[in-house]
RNA sequence: GCCGACGUAGCUCAGGGGUAGAGCAACUGAUUCGUAAUCAGUAGGUCGCAGGUUCAAAUCCUGCCGUCGGCACCA
C-alpha cells in the first residue's frame, strides 16, 4: 500500500508502487495532458518514475513555479541534441538552466557562426515537433565512462570518474540522443514548446578554470509561452535603452577613447554630477564623525612591499620609473597611505577610534576584457575610508558604518537592499579565535540593528570577515556596492601601535570601509536606475528656459538669472525654434524641468513649468517656481536636516 | 588575459576590389510659432592604426589598438 498526499489535503491510496503519472491520472484526464513533473516531498522528480512510500505528492504543470527550470534544462538538452546533429565533431560538457534561460557548453575546434546559432535553433523547433520521450536509465559507473570514451565525449567520461563513488549515475534519452545527467526531465522534448530563443556564443572555460581549455558556451532563452518569451526580450531592449554608455552620450555626460582604455573623461554636465555625489559624501562623512584626509598619488615600490600589495598584485599596478633609477607606483589603493598617517606621532587609545576618509583616486591595471562602460574601470574614485579603532570598538564602528550606509542608499531611492556576510575563507592569516571574535562582531552588529543578512560562507578577505552591501536597481539588477572589512594583516605589516590606558603598546583594529564604492561606478548605476532621469538635487541642468517668441527674450533672462540666483542650475534656450522643437530637444537630453515662457508669460510674470515625461503644464508666479524648485533640489541629507529645524524656520525669516 | 563579433561623418547606420553614401546633428538663410522634429541650402570622412596581396583596397590577408557579448579576474 502507497498512500499518496495530494496538496489539497485529500490521501489516494495504491495497491503498490505508483508512478507520478498514475497519480495524475487517478486525479482527472486533464492532469495527465498538463502534467511535466511530479514532486515527492518537496523534490522534483521525473513523471514516469515509481514513487514506492508513502509520501506528500504534487503534480507540476507549466503553471508550477518548478515548471521553468525544467524547461530551461530540457531546451539546453534539445540543443545538445540539435547541435550534435548539425555538427558531429561536437562534443558536450555541461547545460544548466539559468535565471532567464539555458546555456550548454561545447567542445569543438571550429567556432559557432551566428548563422550556426540559426541552424541550431531551427533544427531545436523540428526536435520539439518530434515529441521524442525522455527515459531515464540507471548505468553502471564504469560502463558509463567506457561508453563515453567510445563516443568520443571526454569531458563526460571525466566528468563521471570525478563523482562521488556512491552516486547514481543516471542517462536521460531522448530519440537516439543520451546524456548523462542528473535530471529530472520533461516526459516529452514536446513539452518544452517552442518559447525560446538562442542568444550569443561566448568562450567559457572548462569547469570554469582559467588555465583550463576554452569551450563555447552558447546562450539560450526559454519561456513558459510566447507572451513571456516577448516579454523578456522587451525588457532587455528596455535595459537597453538604460545603458549608462548611451545616456552618457546623449546627456553629453562623459566619454572614453582609445588612448585612455578604462579611463574617464568627464564633460562639464557629467562632472556636475559627479560633485554633487561628492558634496554629498563629505557632508555625510562629516556627519558621521569621518575625518577627510589626502595621501599621495604615488609611492615608491618598497611601501607596496610592505604593505603586501606588491607581490600579490603588482602586475595589475601602473608604475614609474624615475631618472634616478627608482620604481613609483601610482596607487591601487589608499590603505597604506592612510596607516602611514596613523603612524605619525604617538597615538594615545584617547584619540580611537580614528576615522580617516579619502575621496582618492585610485589606478588599477584591469585585464582589458573586464572594462565596462563606468562600471569598470583603471581609473576611479573610491569613498574609502578606514577606521582605527581598539578591538572592543569594532562591533560599534560596524554598526555604525551599516548603518550609515543603508541610509545614503535611501536617499539615492533604492529600496531594496541585501547583507551579505563573508566569514572564514581556507586560506587565511590570523588565530581562529579572533576570527570567531571578528565575526561575532559583525554578525552581532546586524543582529542588534535587527538587519538581516545573507551568509556568504568561505568568501571572506584572507585579512579578516566582511560584510558586502548589495543594492537593487529599478530594473531587478543588483549591484554590490558598500563594504565594511576587517583587517589584521595592515596593522601588523605596516606597524600600526597606539598607547593604551595601560601604558603599553597596542595593536589597533583596522576596518576598510566604502559606502558607494567606486563613484565612477556608482555614477553609472544611478543613471541606469534613474534611466537617466536624475531626481533635481543630482541633475546636471535643473531648469531649461525656452522661449516661444523672441518677444520674451528679455524675460527669459530674467527668469534664467533669477532661478541662478536662488542655487539652481539654469540654462536658456533663446534660439529661433519652435517650442515643440525646443521641448523635444532638451526632453531628450532629460532636462528635468523645462520654464516655458512666452508673451504671456512675461506679462503675468509667470512661467509654465513642464517636467520631464510629462504631458501637461503647470503655469505659477515666477516666485512661486523658484520656491518649489529650491525647495525640491535640496539634497535629501539637507533636506531631512531642515525639516528637523522646521521650527526655527518662520523666525529666521522674520529677521 | 581567453573565445567570438564589431570599428565608415558628431550620432545611428548603408556600401563589400574600380570617383565615399543616407537620416539626424552642425553651419547659413527664411519662418516669431503655445508644449516631443518648420522649410530650404551649405559644409563635413586618410573608412581604427600599421603592414601585405593587387594595375587598383573602405572592401581580401596578417599584426596591433579599441569597443561589444561572455568566461576568467575584481586587493
Amino acid at each position: 500500500m502507497v498512500a499518496i498526499t495530494l496538496p489539497d489535503g485529500s490521501v489516494k491510496r495504491f495497491d503498490g508502487p505508483v508512478s507520478g503519472k498514475q497519480v495524475a491520472q487517478s486525479i482527472g484526464a486533464g492532469l495527465v495532458k498538463a502534467a511535466l513533473a511530479v514532486k515527492v516531498d518537496g523534490e522534483v522528480r521525473d513523471l514516469a518514475r515509481e514513487i514506492a512510500h508513502d509520501a506528500a505528492v504534487e503534480i507540476v504543470t507549466r503553471k508550477s513555479p518548478e515548471a521553468l527550470e525544467l524547461l530551461r534544462h530540457d531546451a539546453a538538452h534539445v540543443m545538445a541534441q540539435a547541435t550534435q546533429e548539425l555538427y558531429p565533431d561536437t562534443q558536450v560538457t555541461f547545460g544548466p538552466a539559468t535565471e532567464t534561460g539555458f546555456y550548454y557548453d561545447f567542445a569543438r575546434k571550429e567556432p559557432f557562426t551566428p548563422e550556426d546559432l540559426e541552424q541550431i535553433e531551427r533544427r531545436m523547433h523540428e526536435i520539439v515537433d518530434r515529441d521524442l520521450s525522455l527515459e531515464r536509465e540507471v548505468w553502471e559507473r564504469n560502463h558509463a565512462i567506457r561508453h563515453f570514451e567510445d563516443i568520443g565525449e571526454k569531458y563526460k567520461a571525466q566528468h563521471i570518474e570525478t563523482l562521488p563513488a556512491g552516486e547514481e549515475i543516471s542517462i536521460y534519452r531522448q530519440g537516439d540522443w543520451l546524456d548523462l545527467c542528473r535530471g529530472p526531465h520533461l516526459p516529452s522534448t514536446k513539452n518544452l514548446g517552442h518559447a525560446f530563443k538562442l542568444m550569443r556564443v561566448s568562450g567559457a572555460y572548462w569547469r570554469g578554470d582559467a588555465s583550463n581549455e576554452q569551450l563555447q558556451r552558447v546562450y539560450g532563452t526559454a519561456w513558459r509561452d510566447e507572451k513571456e518569451l516577448k516579454a523578456y526580450l522587451h525588457m532587455l531592449e528596455e535595459a537597453e535603452k538604460r545603458d549608462h554608455r548611451k545616456l552618457g552620450r546623449e546627456m553629453d555626460l562623459f566619454h572614453f577613447q582609445e588612448e585612455a582604455p578604462g579611463a574617464v573623461f568627464w564633460h562639464p554636465k557629467g562632472w556636475a554630477t559627479f560633485s554633487k555625489l561628492l558634496d554629498y559624501m563629505k557632508r555625510r562623512n562629516e556627519e558621521g564623525g569621518y575625518v577627510e584626509v589626502n595621501a599621495p598619488q604615488i609611492m615608491d615600490r618598497s611601501m607596496w612591499e610592505a604593505s603586501g600589495h606588491w607581490e600579490a598584485y603588482h602586475e595589475h599596478m601602473f608604475t614609474t620609473e624615475t631618472e634616478d633609477g627608482r620604481t613609483f607606483a601610482i596607487k591601487p589603493m589608499n590603505c597604506p597611505g592612510h596607516v602611514q598617517i596613523f603612524n605619525q606621532g604617538l597615538r594615545s587609545y584617547r584619540e580611537l577610534p580614528l576615522r580617516l576618509a579619502e575621496f582618492g583616486k585610485v589606478h588599477r591595471y584591469e585585464p582589458s576584457g573586464a572594462l565596462h562602460g563606468l562600471m569598470r574601470v583603471r581609473a576611479f574614485t573610491q569613498d574609502d575610508a578606514h577606521i582605527f579603532c581598539t578591538p572592543e570598538q569594532v562591533k560599534q564602528e560596524v554598526q555604525d558604518a551599516s548603518r550609515m550606509i543603508l541610509s545614503i542608499y535611501r536617499d539615492f531611492g533604492f529600496e531594496t537592499v541585501r547583507i551579505k556576510f563573508s566569514d572564514r575563507p581556507d586560506k587565511r592569516i590570523g588565530a581562529d579565535h579572533v576570527w570567531d571574535r571578528l565575526e561575532a562582531d559583525l554578525k552581532g552588529a546586524l543582529d542588534e540593528m535587527g538587519e538581516p543578512y545573507e551568509l556568504n560562507p568561505g568568501e571572506g578577505a584572507f585579512y579578516g570577515p566582511k560584510l558586502e552591501f548589495v543594492l537593487r536597481d529599478a530594473i531587478g539588477r543588483d549591484w554590490q556596492c558598500g563594504t565594511v572589512q576587517v583587517d589584521m594583516n595592515l596593522p601588523e605589516r605596516l606597524d600600526a601601535t597606539y598607547v593604551g590606558q595601560d601604558g603599553e603598546r597596542h595593536r589597533p583594529a583596522m576596518l576598510h570601509i566604502a559606502k558607494l564604492g567606486s563613484l565612477e561606478r556608482f555614477a553609472g548605476i544611478l543613471i541606469e536606475h534613474y534611466a537617466g532621469r536624475l531626481p533635481l538635487w543630482l541633475s546636471p541642468l535643473q531648469v531649461l528656459v525656452a522661449t516661444i517668441t523672441s518677444e520674451a527674450d528679455g524675460y527669459a533672462r530674467e527668469v534664467a538669472a533669477a532661478l541662478k540666483k536662488a542655487g539652481l542650475k539654469a540654462e536658456i534656450d533663446l534660439r529661433n525654434e519652435k517650442i515643440n522643437y525646443k521641448v523635444r530637444e532638451h526632453s531628450l537630453k532629460k532636462v528635468p524641468v523645462i520654464a516655458v515662457v512666452g508673451a504671456r508669460e512675461a506679462a503675468e510674470q509667470t512661467v509654465a513649468l513642464r517636467r520631464l515625461g510629462g504631458q501637461t503644464q503647470e503655469v505659477l508666479a515666477l516666485s512661486e517656481a523658484i520656491h518649489r524648485l529650491s525647495n525640491e533640489a535640496v539634497a535629501p541629507d539637507l533636506a531631512a536636516a531642515s525639516e528637523e529645524t522646521a521650527p526655527a524656520a518662520p523666525a529666521a525669516a522674520a529677521v
